[in-house]
DNA sequence: TGCCTATATGTAACAAGTTACACATTTTTG
DNA sequence: CAAAAATGTGTAACTTGTTACATATAGGCA
């Protein structure tokens, strides 16, 4: 593979002149400059970014902390960010923590040992110390671990309010509530959106909390078993909405005549699925340009014109809700 | 942060014993090296490793070539390759080419600058070319794009005939497939296997291209109201098969007394979706072991036991067929 | 005893870039 | 027209680690 030297060599100029055309820097008499640039070209060079690194002691690589990778909502998201990622010139890392302490803390080594410019973190860590004492830019999604860490989420507060409000003004009065696992805020703050309407209206309401990864079915089909008269269903997901219309189902209840139900994320499949699902949706989209923008900003040392950025959410009506 | 030179002088040697030290190479006095290991214990140090790689040249980063990345499919095998990857103390890096060849020779260059030591590449490219030129350790996953390249398939010929052999031992007669884009090797594999055993029996099947990342729902709707009376539908993936199922239970057919389904993956929705789809299961955990395991030889410049790979596939028997 | 080998450690070159600084030439300015 | 500023280019130090080679000592063996 060919490097600076050998591009110098072509060229008849010094290292230090093929340096400053690659990247643009200090001055270069245009003659030089087309020489350098054809035999960059003739020798197909393109710099090590290793050595590049080593000096500027800057990486280039964004890394992505995720609790896992195969939701729906992860796998958008993670896409977005790799899209945002490229587009910023940065390359992209990915970890998958599993909720395992033990992997991430190997990931923490290796982002001190590859320079890691910047980290956008979605954890529920306890050990939150281990990566502030990294010092390396940081933002976190979904979670608050620290006041130290600026974050970006969806506005779950609201997301919950709406579901709420259109249930109420939909007519329920014995609501479910099948949330994530409470430990979570985003879970928390959507359950005080969903209830400060719901107490606004005097109106009994059952919560259940389920994991995101892999819910229950059986678990969902008993307590919806168990209220069989309610009339409104709030979920925390649409996978667990789908569950939840196929216990009903399965128990007589028609949608929406019956009970009505609301999902939350608008993944893919919540169009596609018969009857198609009345849903909050996230939008990975803004969520993830969001992080980028701020993770950048923070690379380049500057103010984030948020510290705690709340990105709206919408609820979009189809066939589950009257 | 803490270079290798603060710790030989905190240790009071020079830096070819802590090196020495660290990557447990040559002759240390046991005394010498515990000095050494506190000296490393108390700064906390970390050995760069964008240092070591341009030394070394290998980047110890395995990156990987997908598509896309918002299928299950693709992202439970991305799961599984980031988990091999970290086990094998290798970091990976993603690369989603969303089908843009722009985006995938930024990312060709991008392996270069990085002495990525090897490539899992799961890629409809035609300019393969390319990617032999960066003379990196490479493998493909679902393609055959190279007889320079090994690579890991599903059995999907078996997986065609598997199909066919229990809807034909159904009693089916007049049979949809629902392929995918047949420009893949592993579509035509699953065509060619369900149309060994079909035409072996004589029996009618009407074949139809979808995409697989997101297939039309009027498509098949209307494809499956052209055939009211087929009794068998085979779909490349199980997305389509709730989407057919759904178009299938709008048209008034009942599943399986009228019409059997299978589908193709075995994603978690198939087990959970109502009714619980009949799917030929491919095991992304056997395909990205199978390719980490591959690729790492191929780094350590071992011989492979298999040029092309290929992973048995199952059937998975559900509601969906009798 | 003398030579060979194993053990132990340090010096300096090297990987592939960037950039401070020196120096030369040309252009601008008062 | 002299001084100052802008332009253009090269040398060498620097980033952090690895390792070939030099050197030194101790123990084993003929």
């Amino acid at each position: 593979m060919a490097t600076i030297k050998d591009v110098a060599k072509k060229a008849h100029v010094s290292v230090a002149t093929v340096s400053r055309v690659i990247n643009q820097k200090g001055y270069v008499n245009e003659e030089t400059k087309q020489m350098v640039l054809q035999a960059i070209e003739e020798l197909n060079y393109v710099p090590n970014e290793l050595a590049r690194s080593l000096f500027q002691k800057k990486s280039h690589i964004v890394a992505v902390m995720m609790p896992h990778l195969t939701s729906y909502y992860f796998s958008d998201l993670l896409e977005v960010i790799e899209d945002e990622t490229i587009n910023a010139n940065y390359r992209l890392m990915i970890c998958n923590s599993k909720d395992d302490p033990a992997k991430e803390s190997k990931y923490l080594k290796i982002f001190d040992q590859y320079n890691v410019d910047g980290i956008i973190l979605i954890s529920n860590t306890n050990r939150i110390e281990d990566y502030l004492a990294l010092n390396i830019p940081m933002i976190e999604i979904d979670h608050n671990l620290s006041d130290a860490i600026p974050s970006i989420t969806s506005n779950n507060f609201m997301g919950g309010k709406l579901a709420a409000e259109k249930l109420v003004s939909n007519g329920c009065k014995k609501i479910i509530h099948f949330r994530g696992p409470s430990g979570l805020v985003t879970v928390q703050d959507r359950t005080t959106g969903f209830q400060s309407v719901l107490k606004e209206n005097n109106i009994k309401c059952f919560t259940y909390d389920l994991a995101f990864l892999s819910p229950d079915p059986k678990d969902i089909e008993n307590k919806i078993l168990a209220h069989l008269d309610a009339d409104g269903i709030f979920c925390d997901s649409d996978v667990i909405a789908i569950l939840a219309i196929q216990a009903l189902k399965r128990a007589g209840r028609k949608i929406p005549e019956d009970v009505q139900v609301i999902g939350f994320d608008n993944i893919q499949l919540a169009s596609m699925f018969e009857p198609k699902i009345t849903t909050i949706e996230q939008s990975t989209s803004s969520i993830g340009k969001a992080a980028l923008k701020s993770i950048m900003r923070l690379i380049n040392g500057e103010e984030l014109d948020y510290f705690h950025q709340t990105i709206d959410v919408k609820l979009i009506e189809r066939d589950t809700t009257k």
